[in-house]
DNA sequence: CTTCCGAATTGGTTCAGATCAAGCTACAAC
DNA sequence: GTTGTAGCTTGATCTGAACCAATTCGGAAG
């Protein structure tokens, strides 16, 4: 995101060396281990996430005097490249300020970094959903996000109260609470699941997880970036 | 966001007291001054933002056993209220953590963090344009924000090149890049901007921020959260 | 100069999901 | 019990934007 100049002085003694990078050029990938972080000095910069059959969601945009790759405190979760027409140049920025921080914060804030960077984890997921997913995906996707919150704190991850009315579904998911209420229909009548009201009883977690075309890194590395982003 | 056992042994001695909130019932709002995280206990509790005339988008949901607020390194973000049928508990967490956290580190990571944050403030951004705004809104947003963030960097404000294609703009706004042209060309016809290819030159930016229907701290804070989120 | 090719524009058609409308259901208040 | 009501479901219609297709434009390479 933004950084001011104030900040940039700050940074001075981290940097590495400059590189120029060709358009479409990958500076990093999601689930790489985190090396640099990217001071833009010309041009622009992309940063993307994709759904496990190659849909392309960009998160942002970085034009010159913007820095990118901070928010990495355990590994990437974006792709990343070059995207304008004319010549990009950026500066790398050494890793090895994160080992500082990460060293001298007491281990309790760090567990907060943590939780601030799984709020960004999570936002970028919501961001995919609701720029590239359809209606069915995105139940299917909120469906098995909320079994494995509830499995994570002990509760069963196959039957559970949704504590939220179909209207606040819909509206966190950018679908009419119309559409949440047909889609769970057709899912029951398809026997993926039950559903009673607010009672749920997923029958069929894997046929979901077909739907839910969820965010995977491990096929996110081998996309083509140049190509342009496949139509559902 | 998530957070698990381990992590809730930490925040021990930093819980101050235990609250019960009603259905509807608003926890914090967006722009007030920080002054509390909560650990969900029983019921649930949903986070928002909205558009400067009211649209909401939920950007989550807090389920038993985590927390949320911890995202606010300089104000908060969003809404939060209590959204379960049954009844929700909660406990407060003392802001007097955050305020050590920000002491102990140096002043360097403190700027880091304050990336992260400017990052999940742009996050929520783009989550509130993709979840409710329309292919116009989009664009108008799109162009003011390229349009501050150059200004902030000392270029021109209102004539600078789009380094992006337009398939790389539809993409990242959630719409397709023939809607990006045709959308660019109503603006041109309408007199608010110039555009040449990859040349933007705004000419009405009055007009294209009624269009963009921004995020509005001010009136957020005064929505009744209560009412069903209004249709566009 | 000409050719080529990716990017952008413009037109026409289609469709997923919004919107509008009417009941239904479960539960709370009395 | 009855009434009231918010939440949910289902059906019918409408529409914004996707999708498909055909040019046009502009810069790069020869």
């Amino acid at each position: 995101m933004g950084l001011n100049c104030a900040d940039s002085v700050l940074l001075d003694r981290y940097v590495k060396r400059k590189r120029i990078v060709k358009r479409g050029q990958v500076l990093y990938r999601v689930g790489e281990e985190f090396a640099h972080a990217y001071a833009i000095r010309s041009g622009s910069v992309k940063t993307c996430i994709s759904t496990d059959d190659g849909r392309l969601q960009i998160t942002g945009f970085h034009i010159p005097g913007e820095l990118l790759g901070l928010n990495a405190v355990d590994e990437n979760r974006y792709n990343c490249e070059a995207v304008a027409l004319e010549t990009t140049s950026v500066c790398e920025i050494s890793a090895s300020c994160f080992e500082e921080l990460a060293r001298q914060i007491p281990s309790m804030h760090y567990q907060m970094l943590r939780m601030m960077s799984r709020e960004v984890k999570h936002n970028q997921k919501l961001m995919l959903l609701l720029g590239k997913k359809n209606a069915e995906e995105r139940l299917a996707t909120y469906l098995l996000n909320l079994s494995r919150r509830f499995a994570m704190r002990n509760f069963s991850s196959t039957q559970f109260n949704l504590s939220m009315s179909r209207g606040d579904i819909g509206n966190y998911l950018g679908i009419a609470e119309e559409t949440v209420s047909r889609t769970l229909t057709r899912f029951q009548e398809e026997g993926m699941i039950i559903c009673e009201r607010r009672l749920i009883i997923l029958k069929d977690v894997k046929r979901l997880s077909g739907i839910a075309r969820e965010f995977n890194p491990a096929i996110a590395q081998v996309i083509p970036l140049l190509r342009p982003t496949p139509r559902l």
